[in-house]
DNA sequence: ATCGGTACCTGCACGC
DNA sequence: TGCGTGCAGGTACCGA
């Protein structure tokens, strides 16, 4: 479910629990999506969102980093459900990991696991030099390359489809010009930033850490819209399949 | 060293 | 009602 938006609003609804809080008892109920030692006695010193993945700093050491995958919700006090999966015990409450399809996880550890540290930097945040040189030294589809974590951290199918719609870069172009290349870092920044506005996309089960959902799916355009008009020119919205996503587009838009 | 393809899971919508 | 198929916001790992 979750790509840049949503792990920050995540993160934002979370932080004021758990900022400071002991974690009195750990329970894992699924032993496979915790990796480490359960940080049981440690205390929160802060919540924040590395890419995707969000990071808990602990006190006296450690880091507690969790990934929601596609369907991971990180809650507070939300009842327990059939596929909750971890539930911490804090001083003032409840924080519950629940995951259908356990593609996400957590892990905790003395240092920030180099899978983690090793990632691009952030795509809020990334300088438009810093784009260009690092999207000039990958190869492959566009698509594919704003897909990768270590070009920049954040991006997922979703926001990318919005991303390269809005720059006018069809998903399957490889050479990308100079100018692309600005509208497309553009794009970026301005579609996240519009999205963590509204609290992410929930297109099927994406909720915060207070089981609200976001409403940036309502301003989607060409995510999802396969065969709808485009909003510029009204031709049909298409979807291919690029490195086993779906991407959509509009084939007057976005020109290789 | 990068890539593209595949594996990992469950649930849901759809056609028959 | 049930069954098969395809699809879904993710990363990790493998071989070329």
């Amino acid at each position: 479910m979750p790509e840049l938006p949503e792990v920050e609003t995540v993160v934002r609804s979370l932080a004021p629990y758990l900022t400071g809080q002991r974690i009195e008892n750990v329970e894992i109920l699924l032993p496979r999506i915790f990796k480490g030692k359960p940080p049981q006695g440690r205390t929160i010193l802060n919540v924040t969102r590395h890419g995707k993945f969000i990071v808990m700093v602990l006190a006296p050491s450690g880091y507690l980093i969790v990934h929601l995958g596609m369907t991971g919700k990180l809650r507070w006090n939300a009842s327990r459900e059939k596929h909750t999966h971890i539930i911490f015990t804090l001083s003032n409450g409840e924080l519950t990991y629940t995951d259908a399809r356990t593609f996400g996880g957590m892990e905790s550890s003395e240092t920030l696991p180099e899978r983690v540290a090793r990632l691009g930097p952030d795509a809020l945040v990334v300088p438009e030099a810093e784009f260009l040189e690092r999207l000039a030294a990958r190869k492959g589809r566009i698509k594919s390359r704003l897909l990768n974590q270590l070009f920049v951290r954040g991006l997922g199918n979703i926001y990318a489809d919005e991303a390269l719609f809005r720059a006018g870069i069809h998903p399957s172009a490889r050479a990308v010009s100079r100018r692309r290349a600005l509208l497309l870092h553009a794009a970026v920044q301005d579609v996240l930033g519009e999205a963590v506005v509204a609290r992410g996309s929930s297109v099927s089960d994406y909720v915060d850490a207070e089981n609200q959902r976001g409403s940036f799916q309502n301003q989607h355009r060409i995510y999802g819209r396969k065969g709808e008009p485009c909003v510029n020119c009204g031709t049909p919205i298409r979807r291919i399949v690029i490195t086993q996503r779906s991407s959509h587009y509009c084939p007057k838009c976005q020109r290789r």
